[in-house]
DNA sequence: GAGTGCCTTTACGTTTACGTAAAAGGAAGA
DNA sequence: TCTTCCTTTTACGTAAACGTAAAGGCACTC
């Protein structure tokens, strides 16, 4: 059984509180079987978990990211329904490609400002 | 005068309400000159509401965005000043590279998930 | 059987990032 | 002059994502 979690193994492992695994499981993110009134967490629950950790980094809300999950999972619908799945996914990774760059960006301006900030300390040690 | 702007422009420009822009105002994040009453934004303005946006993008929080943008603004400080400067950004530089393999991740997972669904849709046009 | 630790639910509180309404002023156009 | 538009300040409202306190249950262990 040492795919069996409890609410406190998550919440050590993730660093999260055990509140916040509870409030995710309320807005529907996870739902965990129980053994009487004790949360149990599986395997599956644990990947979830981590999904949506990684949502959350990726500064996506809670709905989002359910949504998201919920791609994993049901991608069984009408042709329609497929159609729509693509364009959300198309319109993501559109988002992601901005953020990728953004980032990009932002590293480059850290390089940028970590030089500067050396050759102050460079100069401050020659000049007094 | 063509690099005068005045509360609205910036708004259209940048899809954000004017009620959003005051507000970074009040949070230090912006402080135009003024003409009367009205604001007047510059050059500089413009590129630190832009910086304001991509902060935002990525997920930063506003306070986070305002010590980024004074990293920006006031590299000039005593050495102890610049030496913390420089770790913070080290930090921060971990946190986006962590980001960025998260988005590479993402992508993956949703070039797969758009191979999926095509594959759906071809099985669904095939079989019925 | 008292304490310790982990778990439970309920429920109000808090921070962030604005939304939205109210009341008013200046400038342009018919 | 009236209307319309853009602007201003003040101030209460709100959604998201939890924090935190209260009050209690179950299992162990000394």
């Amino acid at each position: 059984m040492s795919d069996l979690y409890s609410i406190g193994d998550l919440s050590r492992e993730f660093g999260v509180t055990t509140r916040t695994i509870r409030f995710y499981e309320d807005q529907g993110l996870l739902s965990p079987t129980r053994n009487g009134q004790n949360r149990i967490y599986q395997a599956r629950d644990r990947v979830r978990l981590k999904l949506i950790l990684r949502g959350k980094r990726l500064g996506f809300s809670l709905k989002e990211i359910n949504k998201l999950i919920a791609l994993y999972d049901a991608p069984e619908g009408e042709a329609g329904q497929l159609r729509s799945f693509i364009e959300k996914i198309r319109a993501r990774r559109s988002e992601l490609l901005v953020q990728k760059a953004d980032i990009e960006h932002v590293l480059d301006e850290l390089d940028t400002l970590e030089r500067r900030c050396a050759d102050l300390l460079e100069a401050g040690r020659d000049g007094g």
